[in-house]
DNA sequence: TTGAAAGCGCTAACAT
DNA sequence: ATGTTAGCGCTTTCAA
């Protein structure tokens, strides 16, 4: 089955042989003529050696190439200096730059880090989660594209520390989110201090929470004449937004406030499509920062970053303290965006589009 | 350092215990009235065991919940299943299709996949790499941003086999990438069913070896005229070539093929800003089916998709193969890359845009 | 300061 | 068909 693309003939097979053994701590012991356990102390720093015997137990350790089997470790220390993250997310532009960041602070500290992409499949879930038990992860990390999607319920009691990255976990767990209002709260105070008067905002699905608190935000900074509108996740919707916007008789908004960088595109699209000049007869604002969309609009897209790697760090720094047993402030924890300034917004001192 | 966000009080902290010991094969044999090695050949459905107590041992186990040690076992058998997979790709595009994709064909063999994103950093590679032999992976696969990537040399001399995934290892490995030149035929191919009688090549940086293939497969089916214009991997460059293009006297191209969505998005927008219908005019066709990129533009995007997710599959299947020593051809396969038709090309029964 | 011995949880000879 | 024993590679009492 796999020489399905191949018309290779059979001695190009490439059939793997194990090399020699690696060497082990009894190698070790042997040539530096003492005893394993001897060894293990030296090599670990631990109890009472004399120096003489601790160097040259190392030097003969490095010199034959010794490292230490992290199974055999890891069954009598009883940690296994790894954890499992599982992911719904399939095109990885929120999932890996938080493992990223994961993975950096994990590094150090010798714990890996298991991916489980479950494709939001139960089956895939449970599977996942079974062969991260039965390989005595330390502990695991849920991700998921949107804070409120439920995690699966397999999660809730196991024998192992949890932390929800990006997804509001229960009150007595750890989670870390993107703090969704302090990230509109940005892009508003942007937008009014940069003088603008009608500041409208056209965003995603009610039904996500990150759209209520953004939208909430907003209301509460603008005020009365707060106009929120609500529709798909796509360009197609940020222009048929500004259809709506500019069709009818009213006051025009000198603002708009996304709540994506993919409806800022459209939005932008649409205002080139009718002449109006963006940044300066509209601002536009996104929020995501996915470099993909808001580097390549025209003008450059203004937005929000979420600061995923920071955050994938700080869940990395929290699950090895759990890991340690060591406490944690439970509850949710809201990570600061920043905010990234390009041409839309007219704030750069770079010669505006 | 945690409580940087949190101003909960110190009760509120979640330190994890960890609960009662897991039940080990000994707390199942006792519990049958049987010796650990007839649980174990109970259980591993190995040896003459008597259909009765095997049912009664698997039964118990099951009643009591035990899971066997897979860092036990892995220290006897030799294997660990687990394999690692190093990654240069910050964004994710390229890197967790695949990983879904090889994962997905390890799940059901109970191997699971350790994610390294080395950023580039040869520090984190090795660090990495170190981390994962102590852990006694049973393989590697290797996958970077582009095909030509040269792995990191520390890839050399392992004693445990490689593939390498979207990158083209050397002649005595295993690599998978996509198929480039069939790609590109079937872009020029579909562009010229359409009765296309100038179509032009806008592409990405001629260093990229995904590059001269391509264009070399588009000069050989579009012959004398064949015109390739190379820039970088941005929508700015699909502008700045339709401008090329049309500003001069000479005859105008009526189909436009793109080393990349990206630049195919350029093109299209570019096109439409002087008034030149797409496809009527000139039909487009993209490269990658980022679909953030090709479903949003106007009209929506046809183009080649590189089927990562399979690809994935296929290195998943080939380290399995690998890792229990069994052959596998050697050697560059190339996996089919599929064709998407949208809007832009004019070939589907869709209304136009 | 060092070494002998036990054991982490499991599998696999070998003996019964 | 089942049990006894040894051992995977390492750490860790405890004795010397």
């Amino acid at each position: 089955m796999l020489k399905g693309f191949s018309t290779q003939a059979a001695d190009d097979m490439n059939s793997f042989d194990d090399g020699p053994r690696r060497q082990t701590i009894r190698d070790v012991a042997s040539a530096a003529g003492v005893s394993v356990s001897t060894a293990s102390n030296a090599l670990n720093d631990i109890g009472r050696t004399s120096p003489e015997t601790r160097e040259r137990v190392r030097r003969i350790a490095k010199e034959i190439g010794f490292r230490p089997n992290a199974l055999a470790r890891s069954l009598v220390s009883r940690r296994s200096h790894t954890v499992g993250i599982l992911t719904n997310d399939t095109y990885g532009r929120l999932t890996l730059p938080m493992t990223a960041g994961v993975s950096e602070a994990l590094l150090d500290e010798g714990v890996s880090v298991f991916l489980c992409p479950t494709n939001n499949d139960p089956r895939l879930a449970r599977l996942h989660l079974e062969a991260l038990l039965d390989k005595q992860v330390d502990g695991l990390i849920f991700t998921a594209t949107r804070i409120d999607l439920p995690p699966p319920p397999a999660l809730a009691d196991l024998p192992i520390p949890v932390v929800h990255a990006f997804s509001e976990g229960p009150a007595d767990r750890v989670s870390f989110v993107p703090d969704d209002e302090q990230g509109a709260r940005l892009a508003v105070d942007h937008l009014m201090a940069l003088g603008r008067k009608r500041v409208v905002h056209v965003t995603g699905p009610m039904d996500y929470l990150a759209v209520r608190r953004r939208a909430s935000v907003y209301r509460g900074l603008i005020g009365a004449n707060a106009d929120v509108l609500s529709g798909e996740w796509t360009e197609e919707w940020g222009r048929e937004a500004v259809e709506k916007l500019f069709a009818g008789p009213g006051a025009k908004p000198d603002a708009v406030f996304c709540g994506s960088d993919e409806i800022a595109r459209g939005v932008i699209d649409a205002l080139r499509d009718r002449g109006v000049r963006v940044p300066s007869d509209v601002a536009v604002m996104g929020f995501d920062n996915w470099e993909v969309v808001s580097r390549q609009t025209r003008p450059p897209l203004s937005t929000i970053d979420m600061e995923l790697k920071a955050l994938g760090r700080r869940v990395g720094e929290a699950i090895l303290a759990l890991c340690r047993s060591e406490p944690v402030p439970f509850g949710i924890t809201r990570m600061p965006c920043s905010l990234v300034l390009r041409h839309s917004s007219g704030a750069t001192k770079d010669a505006p589009y």
